[in-house]
DNA sequence: AAAGGCCTCAACCGCAGGTAG
DNA sequence: GCTACCTGCGGTTGAGGCCTT
């Protein structure tokens, strides 16, 4: 199907937003509430594409953000839900109150895929020539998190488990759209 | 002090699903 | 059923600040 470029009007502003374009959309929304976005910039007076309010809106606008450093419990958090979930940036950020995919997203690709990798070397080393294969159980060992994390992410690409999910009330957030569930693991007990 | 490389993060791009006409 | 629009998502880019030499 065809399909009509985003911007691609005449004189539309594009890059960083001024405080006054920022000001304007922030009346507005607050005023007349989120959605019908292809309106938005008519209505507030905006020269920019519905699109780019709505990321503006979300990603920084929004009286409810958070903003400022990742604490580590919502890091350890990142770890281990894209561990369980990969590059799914917006379920994830779901589960952190006030974050945005984009934020996460951002944090991730900056420190914590490092964070992530030189954690997961280092374990290697201590490890090796163990065979990396620890199960649920010595997950509950404060000093096998780590190891049990990095056998989750094997466990992630290469199996499904059987095992029902631990909790129902979060469980409804792990459904995909068609009506499967992302694939169930047994690290799941571990934050869920 | 300054030049160049690195890092962060806001913003853009393209695609896909849902839906109204 | 087809088309066009709206919305949301993940990947990517680039400006600007920071760090190193």
């Amino acid at each position: 199907m065809m399909r009509r470029p985003c911007c691609e009007k005449r004189g539309m502003n594009k890059g960083a937003w001024s405080k006054q374009e920022d000001q304007r959309l922030t009346e507005y929304v607050l005023t007349h509430g989120e959605g019908r976005w292809g309106s938005v910039p008519k209505a507030a007076g905006l020269l920019r594409c519905g699109k780019s309010c709505r990321l503006r809106w979300i990603n920084y606008l929004r009286p409810e953000l958070k903003r400022g450093n990742f604490s580590e419990d919502e890091e350890d958090l990142i770890i281990k839900l894209h561990a369980l979930l990969g590059n799914r940036w917006s379920l994830i950020a779901g589960r952190l109150p006030g974050r945005t995919d984009n934020e996460v997203k951002n944090h991730w690709n900056s420190r914590l895929s490092k964070k992530f990798q030189s954690r997961t070397r280092e374990e290697v080393k201590l490890c090796a020539p163990r065979k990396y294969s620890c199960q649920l159980s010595s997950a509950s060992n404060s000093n096998n998190d780590f190891e049990a994390r990095f056998d989750l992410n094997l466990d992630l690409t290469m199996s499904l488990s059987s095992s029902p999910i631990e909790c129902d009330a979060n469980r409804e957030q792990l459904i995909e759209k068609d009506g499967s569930e992302v694939s169930q693991t047994p690290a799941l007990a571990l934050f869920l």
